[in-house]
Formats: C-alpha cells, sequence, structure tokens
DNA sequence: GGCTAACGTTAGCGGCTACGGACGTATCGG
DNA sequence: CCGATACGTCCGTAGCCGCTAACGTTAGCC
C-alpha cells in the first residue's frame, strides 16, 4: 500500500480524471478540437458529425463537466467554447509523469552502466 | 511481427487515442506513477493494489500496448518501467490543444472589445 | 522428473457508457 | 396566440471495459 501523494494539489487529481475520462473519447477530442477554432454552437456541432443531436448533447456536457468548454448562451442557440484552463491540469499531470520517467531512466542507465561497465564509478557526481 | 514503432512523432492520432484511452483510468494511472519512479515486477506492482493480479496484468498489457511501458523479462519476472516517450505524443496534442484554444480566445477578446469599446481596432494585430 | 514461483491468458459476469428516439422547454417570428 | 427553431433531457438498448476465477506456460530448485 502506500498513498504518500507527494503532489495532491487539492482539486488537480478529480480534475484531471474528468477531463482524461472526457479526452479519451474520439468524438469529443474531435469536437474539442472544433470549438478550439472559434465559437460554435451546438447545431453546427452536431451537424459537423454522422451522430445525432442528442449525442453531441451528451459530449459537450461531459467535455463541460470537465472544465473543457465554456458555455454562452444567445436566445435558444447555446455557443461553446474550447477553455485553456481545462488543459493546463493534463498538461501538469504529464509534465510531472515525464519528468519522474525521464529521472527514473537516468538513474537506471546509470546503475547499469555501474554493472557492465565500471563499479568504482558509482560513487561519481 | 513485431512493433518497430520507432514513435512516429508526425500524426500520432492512433497513438494519442490508445494512450488517452489508457490514462484515462486510474488505476493505470497509478501504475504509471508506481513504474515511472523505480523499475518494478508485476508481483510488486499487483501487491500494490487491492484487485487481483488479473486485472494488474491487464492493465499492464492495456499500458505496454499504448506504449506508455517497457518490459524487461529476468528470469520468471518481468519488470516494468514507464516510457516517456509514450507521453511525448500526449504532450504534443494538448500543447497543439493549449495554442489553438488560446489563440481564439485572444480573437474573441479583441473581438468583443471592438464592439463593445472601440470599433475601428478591429483591423489592429 | 517433480515441485514451486511468477506471470500471462481465456471465459464469464456486472457496470458503465455512447447512441438513438421521444418529449419538454425557451426563444423568435407572424 | 400559434408555429417553427434550437437545444437539453429522459428512457431503453447495444457495445465496451474492468474485474474475478480457472487454466496453461516458463524458469528455477531439489
Amino acid at each position: 500500500m502506500g498513498q504518500p501523494a507527494p503532489c495532491p494539489a487539492g482539486p488537480g487529481d478529480a480534475a484531471t480524471d474528468e477531463a482524461l475520462r472526457a479526452l479519451a473519447e474520439p468524438r469529443r477530442r474531435a469536437i474539442l478540437r472544433l470549438v478550439a477554432r472559434d465559437e460554435l454552437a451546438a447545431g453546427e456541432i452536431a451537424r459537423a458529425f454522422d451522430v445525432t443531436r442528442t449525442a453531441v448533447s451528451q459530449h459537450l456536457t461531459v467535455l463541460r463537466n470537465a472544465g473543457l468548454l465554456s458555455e454562452r448562451k444567445v436566445g435558444t442557440r447555446r455557443y461553446y467554447r474550447a477553455r485553456p484552463e481545462g488543459l493546463a491540469g493534463l498538461r501538469e499531470f504529464l509534465d510531472d509523469m515525464w519528468a519522474s520517467s525521464l529521472d527514473a531512466a537516468r538513474r537506471l542507465a546509470e546503475a547499469d552502466r555501474g554493472i557492465t561497465g565500471d563499479g568504482r564509478s558509482a560513487a561519481a557526481g
């Protein structure tokens, strides 16, 4: 066991889970790409896909719930826009993972070199 | 057969889909965090969770298939390690999305300013 | 050869989720 | 007021996903 949680960051974990799960769906990624360029209405977004408006509306709800979308109501139309802030948490998460992996890789490489090549250089550095 | 997959840095859509779907699961993220620090055997990883070894083995397979894990066989033990390269595609994807969102936000902000504040500055850039 | 340890794999099951159809609601126009 | 438009929401269904139990395989030891 062990949940040391070196970087709980409070809402970072939950938000990351929501955002990651939302991005795991190809449709939602496509929608996000679409609204990342310009602000579009739900109908226009739905027309860009072969699925029904119902599915698109649900996807929009999921994305909005994950903090990846921003909603703007104008009359009967609802315009959606991508939220960079929603991706910030994910970038941080990936960056942390990236750093850890690289550090571990370097450590293992040094250890392997000390075993296969030279043994006394282990204390070097 | 085999998987040369030298990490296609270009249209990593398929790879991004696999990696994103793999990371969408909390268990897999925890496993990845575990092996990001040090290289561990499947049994040790499985012991770190309350689920059975079968589930962990499947998670490891998924992560490995997504290019996020590296396998090293030693006797009956199989050591797993996180692969930074697997996260590279995701970082690129998020970075692109981030840039697009920010650009769109700035454009919309300028357009909004032109409407609410001044109209002749619309051509400024 | 026989035994144990470590691990992956297959089959079956329960839960979740994306999808489509039908319905209700809010807004604009005549 | 009534119709049309735009959108969200509820219900039922099909497919996917993660989990467990049982089995098969490979490596080390006596």
